[in-house]
DNA sequence: AAAAAACATTTTGTCAACAAAATTGCTTAA
DNA sequence: TTAAGCAATTTTGTTGACAAAATGTTTTTT
Protein backbone atom coordinates (compact mmCIF):
# COMPACT_ATOMS: atom_id res chain seq x y z
CA UNK A 1 0.00 0.00 0.00
CA UNK A 2 2.99 2.06 0.74
CA UNK A 3 4.31 4.25 -2.49
CA UNK A 4 7.66 2.82 -1.65
CA UNK A 5 10.39 3.79 -4.31
CA UNK A 6 13.53 1.65 -5.15
CA UNK A 7 14.55 0.15 -2.69
CA UNK A 8 18.35 0.46 -2.87
CA UNK A 9 18.84 4.29 -4.02
CA UNK A 10 20.79 6.77 -3.07
CA UNK A 11 18.12 8.04 -0.65
CA UNK A 12 18.01 4.92 1.29
CA UNK A 13 21.67 4.58 1.46
CA UNK A 14 21.99 8.21 3.31
CA UNK A 15 18.98 6.98 6.19
CA UNK A 16 20.85 3.37 6.45
CA UNK A 17 24.40 5.21 7.17
CA UNK A 18 22.58 7.84 9.14
CA UNK A 19 21.05 5.71 11.32
CA UNK A 20 24.71 3.95 11.87
CA UNK A 21 26.05 7.12 13.27
CA UNK A 22 23.42 8.64 15.04
CA UNK A 23 23.00 4.78 16.71
CA UNK A 24 26.94 4.51 17.16
CA UNK A 25 27.20 2.12 14.98
CA UNK A 26 29.55 3.76 12.94
CA UNK A 27 31.70 5.51 16.01
CA UNK A 28 32.38 9.27 15.79
CA UNK A 29 36.09 10.02 14.04
CA UNK A 30 35.96 6.41 12.62
CA UNK A 31 36.93 6.08 8.97
CA UNK A 32 34.28 5.15 6.48
CA UNK A 33 35.48 2.66 4.00
CA UNK A 34 34.12 2.34 0.56
CA UNK A 35 34.18 -1.05 0.00
CA UNK A 36 34.08 -2.67 3.53
CA UNK A 37 30.80 -0.02 3.70
CA UNK A 38 29.36 -1.15 0.91
CA UNK A 39 29.55 -4.51 1.89
CA UNK A 40 27.91 -4.18 5.57
CA UNK A 41 25.24 -2.57 4.68
CA UNK A 42 24.29 -4.10 1.11
CA UNK A 43 24.82 -0.65 -1.01
CA UNK A 44 26.65 -0.14 -4.09
CA UNK A 45 29.20 2.21 -3.97
CA UNK A 46 27.47 4.56 -6.29
CA UNK A 47 24.56 4.96 -4.01
CA UNK A 48 26.94 5.11 -0.90
CA UNK A 49 29.24 7.90 -2.75
CA UNK A 50 25.80 10.13 -3.24
CA UNK A 51 24.72 9.10 0.21
CA UNK A 52 27.92 10.38 1.56
CA UNK A 53 28.27 14.03 0.24
CA UNK A 54 24.40 14.41 1.36
CA UNK A 55 25.54 13.56 4.80
CA UNK A 56 28.65 15.81 4.89
CA UNK A 57 25.69 18.54 4.26
CA UNK A 58 24.25 17.71 7.22
CA UNK A 59 28.24 17.40 8.94
CA UNK A 60 27.64 14.18 10.49
CA UNK A 61 30.58 13.38 8.08
CA UNK A 62 33.61 14.90 6.88
CA UNK A 63 35.04 14.04 3.20
CA UNK A 64 38.82 14.45 2.89
CA UNK A 65 39.67 14.42 -1.12
CA UNK A 66 41.77 11.16 -1.90
CA UNK A 67 41.66 9.94 1.42
CA UNK A 68 37.93 9.32 2.03
CA UNK A 69 35.00 9.96 4.75
CA UNK A 70 34.83 9.63 8.43
CA UNK A 71 32.05 10.03 10.98
CA UNK A 72 32.42 13.63 12.51
CA UNK A 73 33.85 14.09 15.62
CA UNK A 74 31.93 17.14 17.74
CA UNK A 75 34.44 19.12 20.22
CA UNK A 76 33.44 20.90 22.84
CA UNK A 77 34.02 24.18 21.40
CA UNK A 78 31.31 23.33 18.66
CA UNK A 79 28.36 21.83 20.76
CA UNK A 80 28.82 25.34 22.63
CA UNK A 81 28.65 27.26 19.30
CA UNK A 82 25.67 25.27 18.43
CA UNK A 83 23.81 25.93 22.03
CA UNK A 84 23.93 29.48 20.95
CA UNK A 85 22.31 28.84 17.69
CA UNK A 86 20.03 26.79 19.52
CA UNK A 87 19.25 29.73 22.11
CA UNK A 88 18.43 32.12 19.02
CA UNK A 89 16.70 29.76 17.15
CA UNK A 90 14.34 28.42 19.53
CA UNK A 91 13.76 31.40 20.92
CA UNK A 92 12.07 32.13 17.58
CA UNK A 93 10.49 28.90 17.65
CA UNK A 94 8.71 29.47 20.84
CA UNK A 95 7.49 32.77 19.75
CA UNK A 96 6.32 32.01 16.42
CA UNK A 97 4.27 28.48 18.21
CA UNK A 98 2.54 30.95 21.32
CA UNK A 99 1.52 32.93 18.19
CA UNK A 100 0.33 29.99 16.33
CA UNK A 101 -0.44 27.36 18.08
CA UNK A 102 -3.83 25.44 18.29
CA UNK A 103 -5.69 24.27 21.27
CA UNK A 104 -4.93 20.87 20.13
CA UNK A 105 -1.22 21.67 19.35
CA UNK A 106 -1.62 22.84 22.93
CA UNK A 107 -2.64 19.61 24.19
CA UNK A 108 0.15 17.42 22.61
CA UNK A 109 2.17 19.72 24.00
CA UNK A 110 1.16 19.21 27.66
CA UNK A 111 0.85 15.21 27.16
CA UNK A 112 4.59 15.41 26.49
CA UNK A 113 5.12 17.26 29.72
CA UNK A 114 2.89 14.77 31.68
CA UNK A 115 5.10 11.87 30.06
CA UNK A 116 8.05 13.43 31.48
CA UNK A 117 6.64 14.23 34.68
CA UNK A 118 6.03 10.57 34.85
CA UNK A 119 9.65 10.26 33.98
CA UNK A 120 11.10 12.03 36.66
CA UNK A 121 8.66 10.80 39.50
CA UNK A 122 9.65 7.19 38.67
CA UNK A 123 13.55 7.59 38.47
CA UNK A 124 12.98 9.71 41.92
CA UNK A 125 15.03 13.02 40.61
CA UNK A 126 17.97 10.28 39.92
CA UNK A 127 19.86 11.20 36.90
CA UNK A 128 16.63 10.34 34.24
CA UNK A 129 16.74 9.82 30.47
CA UNK A 130 14.79 12.21 30.02
CA UNK A 131 16.79 12.64 26.56
CA UNK A 132 13.92 11.73 24.35
CA UNK A 133 11.39 13.31 25.57
CA UNK A 134 13.15 16.26 25.85
CA UNK A 135 13.80 16.15 22.49
CA UNK A 136 10.20 15.74 21.60
CA UNK A 137 9.33 18.58 23.09
CA UNK A 138 11.62 20.69 21.27
CA UNK A 139 10.90 19.27 18.22
CA UNK A 140 6.68 19.75 18.51
CA UNK A 141 7.25 23.38 20.07
CA UNK A 142 10.01 23.64 16.40
CA UNK A 143 6.86 21.93 14.43
CA UNK A 144 3.98 24.18 15.73
CA UNK A 145 6.18 27.14 15.16
CA UNK A 146 4.83 26.88 11.55
CA UNK A 147 8.14 28.01 9.89
CA UNK A 148 9.01 25.28 7.57
CA UNK A 149 12.83 26.08 6.98
CA UNK A 150 13.27 26.53 10.79
CA UNK A 151 11.99 22.96 11.49
CA UNK A 152 14.54 21.59 8.61
CA UNK A 153 17.07 23.58 10.43
CA UNK A 154 16.64 22.20 13.96
CA UNK A 155 15.24 18.85 13.51
CA UNK A 156 17.26 17.81 10.07
CA UNK A 157 20.22 19.45 11.14
CA UNK A 158 21.27 20.74 14.52
CA UNK A 159 19.39 18.20 16.71
CA UNK A 160 21.03 15.64 14.79
CA UNK A 161 24.71 16.48 15.84
CA UNK A 162 23.73 16.99 19.15
CA UNK A 163 22.40 13.83 19.52
CA UNK A 164 25.77 12.93 17.71
CA UNK A 165 27.54 14.36 20.67
CA UNK A 166 26.21 12.53 23.52
CA UNK A 167 27.33 9.40 21.81
CA UNK A 168 30.37 10.77 22.40
CA UNK A 169 32.76 10.37 25.51
CA UNK A 170 31.27 12.32 28.57
CA UNK A 171 27.20 12.03 28.69
CA UNK A 172 26.20 15.22 30.38
CA UNK A 173 23.95 14.92 33.61
CA UNK A 174 21.43 17.32 32.67
CA UNK A 175 19.08 17.72 36.47
CA UNK A 176 15.16 16.70 35.11
CA UNK A 177 13.71 18.51 37.88
CA UNK A 178 14.97 21.98 37.04
CA UNK A 179 14.13 20.83 33.05
CA UNK A 180 10.86 19.68 33.78
CA UNK A 181 10.01 22.86 35.81
CA UNK A 182 11.55 24.90 32.59
CA UNK A 183 9.30 23.16 29.98
CA UNK A 184 6.62 23.28 32.00
CA UNK A 185 6.71 27.39 31.90
CA UNK A 186 7.61 27.71 28.20
CA UNK A 187 4.54 25.60 27.31
CA UNK A 188 2.55 28.04 30.02
CA UNK A 189 3.43 30.91 27.85
CA UNK A 190 2.71 29.70 24.83
CA UNK A 191 -0.74 28.32 26.07
CA UNK A 192 -1.18 31.53 26.95
CA UNK A 193 0.06 33.16 23.89
CA UNK A 194 2.82 35.08 25.23
CA UNK A 195 5.54 35.22 22.74
CA UNK A 196 7.47 37.70 24.28
CA UNK A 197 8.20 35.47 27.22
CA UNK A 198 7.85 31.97 25.49
CA UNK A 199 10.76 33.52 23.63
CA UNK A 200 12.83 34.22 26.91
CA UNK A 201 11.66 31.45 28.57
CA UNK A 202 13.01 29.30 26.13
CA UNK A 203 16.65 31.00 26.02
CA UNK A 204 17.17 30.88 29.23
CA UNK A 205 16.35 27.33 29.13
CA UNK A 206 18.77 26.30 26.43
CA UNK A 207 21.08 29.04 28.16
CA UNK A 208 21.11 27.26 31.23
CA UNK A 209 21.72 23.86 29.51
CA UNK A 210 24.57 25.40 27.90
CA UNK A 211 26.75 26.71 30.86
CA UNK A 212 25.68 23.28 32.63
CA UNK A 213 27.99 21.95 29.84
CA UNK A 214 30.78 24.83 30.33
CA UNK A 215 31.10 23.89 33.71
CA UNK A 216 30.99 20.18 33.36
CA UNK A 217 33.63 20.80 30.60
CA UNK A 218 36.04 23.12 32.48
CA UNK A 219 36.28 20.59 35.63
CA UNK B 1 52.10 26.62 -4.75
CA UNK B 2 49.03 26.01 -4.12
CA UNK B 3 48.41 22.53 -3.05
CA UNK B 4 45.13 21.92 -5.59
CA UNK B 5 43.56 19.02 -5.77
CA UNK B 6 42.54 16.99 -8.80
CA UNK B 7 40.62 19.52 -11.42
CA UNK B 8 37.37 17.72 -12.22
CA UNK B 9 36.56 16.07 -9.15
CA UNK B 10 32.54 16.84 -7.23
CA UNK B 11 33.82 19.57 -5.33
CA UNK B 12 35.01 21.01 -8.52
CA UNK B 13 31.74 20.25 -9.89
CA UNK B 14 29.93 21.41 -6.93
CA UNK B 15 31.77 24.90 -6.82
CA UNK B 16 30.90 25.24 -10.88
CA UNK B 17 27.27 24.02 -10.78
CA UNK B 18 26.55 26.22 -7.86
CA UNK B 19 28.23 29.70 -9.21
CA UNK B 20 26.13 27.97 -12.43
CA UNK B 21 23.10 28.61 -10.22
CA UNK B 22 23.81 31.42 -8.16
CA UNK B 23 24.69 33.96 -11.39
CA UNK B 24 21.28 32.73 -13.09
CA UNK B 25 23.01 30.91 -15.96
CA UNK B 26 20.61 28.00 -14.76
CA UNK B 27 17.90 29.62 -13.53
CA UNK B 28 15.55 28.97 -10.60
CA UNK B 29 12.98 26.03 -11.48
CA UNK B 30 14.66 25.01 -14.79
CA UNK B 31 15.39 21.05 -14.99
CA UNK B 32 19.13 20.41 -14.66
CA UNK B 33 19.50 16.82 -17.08
CA UNK B 34 22.65 15.27 -16.43
CA UNK B 35 23.26 14.36 -20.03
CA UNK B 36 23.07 17.55 -20.99
CA UNK B 37 24.84 19.74 -17.98
CA UNK B 38 27.72 17.12 -18.23
CA UNK B 39 28.57 18.29 -21.41
CA UNK B 40 28.17 22.10 -21.18
CA UNK B 41 30.44 21.53 -18.07
CA UNK B 42 32.99 19.24 -18.80
CA UNK B 43 32.36 16.97 -15.70
CA UNK B 44 31.25 13.33 -15.54
CA UNK B 45 28.12 12.01 -14.19
CA UNK B 46 28.94 10.08 -11.41
CA UNK B 47 30.80 13.75 -9.93
CA UNK B 48 27.51 15.90 -11.42
CA UNK B 49 25.32 13.67 -9.29
CA UNK B 50 27.12 13.92 -6.13
CA UNK B 51 27.33 17.61 -6.91
CA UNK B 52 23.85 17.64 -7.38
CA UNK B 53 23.27 15.97 -3.81
CA UNK B 54 25.62 18.13 -2.47
CA UNK B 55 23.43 21.06 -3.21
CA UNK B 56 20.77 19.92 -2.32
CA UNK B 57 21.84 20.22 1.16
CA UNK B 58 22.13 23.72 0.92
CA UNK B 59 18.85 23.73 -0.79
CA UNK B 60 19.91 25.06 -4.18
CA UNK B 61 18.53 22.30 -6.11
CA UNK B 62 15.80 19.89 -5.55
CA UNK B 63 16.28 16.65 -6.47
CA UNK B 64 13.05 14.20 -7.54
CA UNK B 65 13.73 10.19 -7.79
CA UNK B 66 13.73 8.95 -10.56
CA UNK B 67 12.42 12.22 -12.23
CA UNK B 68 16.14 14.33 -12.03
CA UNK B 69 16.89 17.39 -10.74
CA UNK B 70 16.14 21.08 -10.82
CA UNK B 71 16.63 24.09 -9.75
CA UNK B 72 14.84 25.06 -6.78
CA UNK B 73 12.30 27.62 -6.50
CA UNK B 74 12.08 30.15 -3.51
CA UNK B 75 8.26 31.27 -2.77
CA UNK B 76 7.46 33.97 -1.22
CA UNK B 77 6.62 32.85 2.12
CA UNK B 78 10.03 30.65 2.22
CA UNK B 79 11.81 33.92 1.71
CA UNK B 80 9.73 35.06 4.94
CA UNK B 81 10.38 32.22 6.90
CA UNK B 82 14.21 32.73 5.80
CA UNK B 83 13.86 36.31 6.90
CA UNK B 84 12.17 35.34 10.41
CA UNK B 85 15.59 33.17 10.56
CA UNK B 86 18.00 35.50 9.96
CA UNK B 87 16.43 37.95 12.38
CA UNK B 88 17.18 35.53 15.16
CA UNK B 89 20.57 34.57 13.57
CA UNK B 90 22.17 37.97 12.57
CA UNK B 91 21.10 39.56 16.04
CA UNK B 92 23.11 36.96 17.72
CA UNK B 93 26.34 37.08 15.20
CA UNK B 94 26.02 41.17 16.36
CA UNK B 95 25.91 40.34 20.14
CA UNK B 96 28.49 38.23 19.88
CA UNK B 97 30.65 40.48 17.10
CA UNK B 98 30.08 42.96 19.71
CA UNK B 99 31.89 41.15 22.67
CA UNK B 100 34.47 39.72 20.24
CA UNK B 101 35.45 42.41 17.80
CA UNK B 102 38.88 43.70 18.06
CA UNK B 103 40.13 47.22 17.06
CA UNK B 104 41.08 45.81 13.79
CA UNK B 105 37.21 44.48 13.18
CA UNK B 106 35.82 47.48 13.28
CA UNK B 107 37.83 49.42 11.00
CA UNK B 108 37.17 46.88 8.70
CA UNK B 109 33.56 47.16 9.23
CA UNK B 110 33.63 50.82 9.28
CA UNK B 111 35.59 50.98 5.69
CA UNK B 112 32.48 48.82 4.46
CA UNK B 113 30.08 51.50 5.99
CA UNK B 114 32.69 54.16 4.08
CA UNK B 115 32.03 52.24 0.95
CA UNK B 116 28.44 52.08 1.23
CA UNK B 117 27.97 55.74 1.86
CA UNK B 118 30.18 56.35 -1.18
CA UNK B 119 27.59 54.55 -3.10
CA UNK B 120 24.79 56.14 -1.79
CA UNK B 121 25.85 59.47 -2.40
CA UNK B 122 27.00 59.04 -5.61
CA UNK B 123 23.88 57.58 -6.84
CA UNK B 124 21.84 60.23 -5.29
CA UNK B 125 19.55 58.21 -3.48
CA UNK B 126 18.09 56.45 -6.25
CA UNK B 127 17.22 52.92 -5.98
CA UNK B 128 21.03 51.90 -5.44
CA UNK B 129 22.76 48.80 -6.24
CA UNK B 130 24.17 48.29 -2.86
CA UNK B 131 23.11 45.08 -2.62
CA UNK B 132 27.07 43.67 -2.44
CA UNK B 133 28.05 45.85 -0.13
CA UNK B 134 25.31 45.76 2.19
CA UNK B 135 26.08 41.67 2.29
CA UNK B 136 29.61 42.49 2.61
CA UNK B 137 28.58 43.82 5.77
CA UNK B 138 26.46 41.16 6.63
CA UNK B 139 29.09 39.14 6.09
CA UNK B 140 31.81 40.24 7.65
CA UNK B 141 29.83 40.86 11.19
CA UNK B 142 29.05 37.01 11.06
CA UNK B 143 32.74 36.54 10.48
CA UNK B 144 33.81 38.81 13.61
CA UNK B 145 30.95 37.13 15.67
CA UNK B 146 33.39 34.14 15.66
CA UNK B 147 30.89 31.61 16.21
CA UNK B 148 31.99 28.97 13.08
CA UNK B 149 28.84 26.88 12.82
CA UNK B 150 26.73 30.36 12.67
CA UNK B 151 29.67 31.68 9.87
CA UNK B 152 28.61 28.16 7.83
CA UNK B 153 25.48 28.13 8.55
CA UNK B 154 24.24 32.11 7.19
CA UNK B 155 27.33 32.27 4.76
CA UNK B 156 27.01 28.76 3.18
CA UNK B 157 23.18 28.65 3.27
CA UNK B 158 21.34 31.20 4.19
CA UNK B 159 22.60 34.00 2.43
CA UNK B 160 22.69 31.84 -1.44
CA UNK B 161 19.12 31.33 -1.16
CA UNK B 162 18.95 34.71 -0.75
CA UNK B 163 20.86 35.60 -3.63
CA UNK B 164 18.63 32.87 -5.43
CA UNK B 165 15.80 34.61 -4.76
CA UNK B 166 16.71 37.81 -5.89
CA UNK B 167 17.49 36.36 -9.55
CA UNK B 168 13.47 36.00 -9.80
CA UNK B 169 10.81 38.13 -10.94
CA UNK B 170 10.65 41.50 -8.27
CA UNK B 171 13.91 42.99 -7.24
CA UNK B 172 13.24 44.50 -3.61
CA UNK B 173 13.50 48.45 -3.93
CA UNK B 174 15.42 48.62 -0.43
CA UNK B 175 16.32 52.40 0.85
CA UNK B 176 19.49 52.81 0.72
CA UNK B 177 19.56 55.80 3.00
CA UNK B 178 17.52 54.14 5.60
CA UNK B 179 19.32 51.06 5.26
CA UNK B 180 22.80 52.58 5.57
CA UNK B 181 21.69 54.29 8.84
CA UNK B 182 20.63 51.18 9.95
CA UNK B 183 23.87 49.75 9.52
CA UNK B 184 25.98 52.80 10.85
CA UNK B 185 23.92 52.13 14.33
CA UNK B 186 24.68 48.75 14.15
CA UNK B 187 28.34 48.90 13.57
CA UNK B 188 28.73 51.99 16.26
CA UNK B 189 26.72 49.58 18.56
CA UNK B 190 28.84 46.90 18.12
CA UNK B 191 32.32 49.45 18.34
CA UNK B 192 31.10 50.64 21.98
CA UNK B 193 30.76 46.64 22.43
CA UNK B 194 27.57 47.49 23.57
CA UNK B 195 26.11 43.81 22.89
CA UNK B 196 22.53 43.98 23.88
CA UNK B 197 22.21 46.92 21.53
CA UNK B 198 23.55 45.36 18.82
CA UNK B 199 21.55 42.87 18.82
CA UNK B 200 18.32 44.83 18.83
CA UNK B 201 19.32 46.64 16.42
CA UNK B 202 20.23 44.14 13.93
CA UNK B 203 17.00 42.57 14.92
CA UNK B 204 14.91 45.58 13.57
CA UNK B 205 17.07 46.19 10.62
CA UNK B 206 15.98 42.77 9.35
CA UNK B 207 12.86 42.51 10.32
CA UNK B 208 12.35 46.30 8.46
CA UNK B 209 13.56 44.47 5.51
CA UNK B 210 11.17 42.04 5.98
CA UNK B 211 7.97 44.00 6.53
CA UNK B 212 9.28 45.88 3.64
CA UNK B 213 9.10 42.73 1.33
CA UNK B 214 5.54 41.83 2.68
CA UNK B 215 4.63 45.35 1.72
CA UNK B 216 5.72 44.57 -2.08
CA UNK B 217 4.42 40.59 -2.30
CA UNK B 218 0.85 41.99 -1.14
CA UNK B 219 0.60 44.96 -3.61
C1' DA C 1 70.83 1.15 12.73
C1' DA C 2 68.38 4.95 10.67
C1' DA C 3 66.75 7.15 6.74
C1' DA C 4 65.35 7.08 2.18
C1' DA C 5 63.82 4.98 -1.93
C1' DA C 6 61.34 1.48 -4.45
C1' DC C 7 57.74 -1.69 -4.57
C1' DA C 8 53.24 -3.83 -3.47
C1' DT C 9 48.74 -3.29 -1.69
C1' DT C 10 44.79 -1.08 -0.58
C1' DT C 11 41.55 2.63 -1.35
C1' DT C 12 39.57 6.44 -3.67
C1' DG C 13 38.29 8.64 -8.16
C1' DT C 14 36.39 8.18 -12.75
C1' DC C 15 34.40 6.44 -16.68
C1' DA C 16 31.50 3.56 -19.71
C1' DA C 17 28.09 0.21 -20.39
C1' DC C 18 23.80 -1.72 -18.95
C1' DA C 19 19.02 -1.90 -16.61
C1' DA C 20 14.97 0.35 -15.21
C1' DA C 21 11.91 3.98 -15.02
C1' DA C 22 9.56 7.99 -16.92
C1' DT C 23 8.19 10.91 -20.53
C1' DT C 24 6.66 11.56 -25.24
C1' DG C 25 4.15 10.75 -29.28
C1' DC C 26 1.20 7.85 -31.72
C1' DT C 27 -2.52 4.83 -32.54
C1' DT C 28 -6.99 3.26 -31.45
C1' DA C 29 -11.45 3.30 -29.50
C1' DA C 30 -15.42 5.58 -27.42
C1' DT D 1 -12.78 15.46 -30.16
C1' DT D 2 -11.25 13.36 -26.23
C1' DA D 3 -9.37 9.76 -23.66
C1' DA D 4 -7.07 5.63 -22.96
C1' DG D 5 -3.60 2.30 -24.16
C1' DC D 6 0.70 1.18 -26.30
C1' DA D 7 5.24 1.63 -28.32
C1' DA D 8 9.53 4.20 -28.90
C1' DT D 9 12.75 7.26 -27.02
C1' DT D 10 14.91 9.68 -23.63
C1' DT D 11 16.61 10.03 -18.95
C1' DT D 12 17.72 8.39 -14.52
C1' DG D 13 19.65 4.55 -11.59
C1' DT D 14 23.15 1.09 -10.91
C1' DT D 15 26.85 -1.87 -11.48
C1' DG D 16 31.40 -3.19 -12.79
C1' DA D 17 35.94 -2.39 -14.49
C1' DC D 18 39.85 0.58 -14.82
C1' DA D 19 43.07 4.62 -13.45
C1' DA D 20 45.17 7.35 -9.96
C1' DA D 21 46.36 8.31 -5.47
C1' DA D 22 47.66 7.11 -0.79
C1' DT D 23 49.25 3.89 2.59
C1' DG D 24 52.27 0.32 4.29
C1' DT D 25 56.16 -2.71 3.66
C1' DT D 26 60.43 -4.14 2.18
C1' DT D 27 64.83 -3.23 0.41
C1' DT D 28 68.71 -0.46 -0.31
C1' DT D 29 71.96 3.02 0.91
C1' DT D 30 74.42 6.00 3.97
Amino acid sequence: MLPKATPTNPESAFQIIRSAILSGELSPGSKISEAHTCQMYGIGRGPLREALRQLEGCKLVEIIPNAGAKVSYINASQIIEIYEIRESLEGLACKLAATNATTTDCLALRSIIAEQRLQVTRNNGNLAPIKEEDLDLHFLIVKVSGNAQLFQLLCNDLYQLLQLYRLQPNTSPSRPHIALEEHTQIVDAIERKDSELADLLMRRHISNARHELLANLST
